[in-house]
DNA sequence: TGGCCGCCTTGACACAGATCAAAAGGATCG
DNA sequence: CGATCCTTTTGATCTGTGTCAAGGCGGCCA
């Protein structure tokens, strides 16, 4: 198992002047609740750092001292039990935003799948730059709720689901990621593995490969490498994944 | 299965100058961000109404249109799958706020499991007020957190655990419900039913009566009634449940 | 007081998904 | 180009929990 960061790569403020206002992730991230002329406060107390793939840059249990931002790669976000069972909440990419925790420690670990780059706020830091600035607080609000929604859906999931449901509201959930509205794309490149997938969806590897076989023998998708897969018959998908978010209609 | 509510008990302000001042579960909710030379603010924007029991008085997929804020009673909170089966993802009492979803329709539904009553703002009011009281703000974003936080360990229940360690989970949950600090009861009063339970823990009515069974022969709890249970070996069940917040030492 | 009805418990059996095992890819590296 | 290692796939079998079924208990109402 990866170890916990010893030592991020530091990059000092002044090699960067630019460093929030040209950030790529910025658009997507809650920074944008933050003006231009504004951003230079923002920058001050942002520490912008790095992890290798598999390192484990938050820790569960570990003192929560910090608020971090991705601005570049993937994570796992997971919690263990004490036999190393592992439940994986999210997998979180450019724009996500960590640490809103309330206690006074980290309620998960993030492990890098890709190397991960992201700024690092210090808690009480934060604290007063949300007092200053009232836009960004609305928008952590909203970015909690969003996620307590989906957390809402996973927890149908985990609880309710059959394998297959659960493998078709991966794929579709793939399949939207990233793609704020109009169509969901056909083509999904997994980034996570076989077991990062079963252990999102409360299964075991073999589970997700033999459900994985089934729908492409049924032909609701193809599987052209073990990172591809295309997405052949939606609307099965959707009817097979309990359609998502629906209204009952019982 | 119980219909959503045609009319609500409202109660006119006129009636109650001191509606949100005296409000007994004001303590244990966010209204207590706001002071009380500022109640006839909040006061004014909201409508005591009340919910009999069985009563679905959030109906998930219909028009997100108010904020909730339990004063009275418990509710239990649920997303249902086209076939019936339900997940429970809450149960909810006096002081917790409910409709955070940023979207414009609601994630779950809330039925009445005793008589509710409970205050309702309009979203656009509540935005208004948020505007005005950035504590007001601050304290829901607390709220979100927490609840994001409870949602992931949930998730690990739901995801990883065994029957047992769900159910011993569960007990200690509601042995610390409303309990901020201090020790846990060892006397606990169950509002749900066995099916309410099951499908909170993603199990079904048999599998919860069997386990609590054996816990019961297992000297871990006494089961006096069907609704009461009595905490024999925290130590045990606190083994069971996984060591709740262990910080992992893998 | 007795009958009804809903909830809970218990038992017998079934099955989805876990576990165990082995082989097949596919990447990396000397 | 082969060796090694890791991930994935596939097969055989096992098992925890679900399903089906039958009582039991307690509350409520007439």
């Amino acid at each position: 198992m990866a170890t916990l960061s010893q030592r991020h790569v530091v990059i000092e403020r002044s090699q960067l002047p630019d460093l929030c206002v040209g950030c790529d992730s910025r658009a997507a991230s809650v920074c944008n609740a933050i003006e231009d002329r504004d951003m230079a406060r923002l920058a001050a107390i942002t520490t912008s750092s790095e992890a290798p793939v598999g390192r484990v840059f938050i820790q569960e249990g570990e003192s929560a001292d910090n608020f971090f931002n991705i601005t570049l790669g993937t994570a796992r976000l997971f919690k263990l039990l004490p036999d190393g069972r592992r439940q994986i909440t999210g997998f979180v990419g450019p724009g996500h935003f960590l640490g809103l925790a309330v206690s006074d420690t980290y309620a998960f670990s993030a492990e890098a799948m890709e190397p991960v780059r992201f700024c690092r706020f210090s808690r009480p830091r934060l604290r007063v730059l949300l007092d200053d600035f009232p836009a960004l607080e609305k928008r952590l609000l909203e970015v909690a709720a969003t996620e307590l929604v989906a957390a809402q859906e996973q927890m149908l999931l985990l609880g309710r689901k059959t394998a297959v449901e659960r493998l078709a509201s991966f794929l579709l959930a793939q399949s939207v990621m990233g793609v704020p509205c109009g169509h969901p794309r056909a083509h999904l490149t997994l980034k996570m593995t076989r077991g990062d997938i079963a252990d999102y969806l409360g299964l075991t590897i073999e589970t997700i490969s033999r459900t994985l076989t089934r729908l492409r023998n049924e032909r609701l998708i193809d599987i052209p490498s073990t990172t591809d897969v295309i997405i052949r018959n939606h609307a099965a998908l959707v009817n097979l994944a309990g359609g998502l978010n629906r209204s009952p209609t019982a």
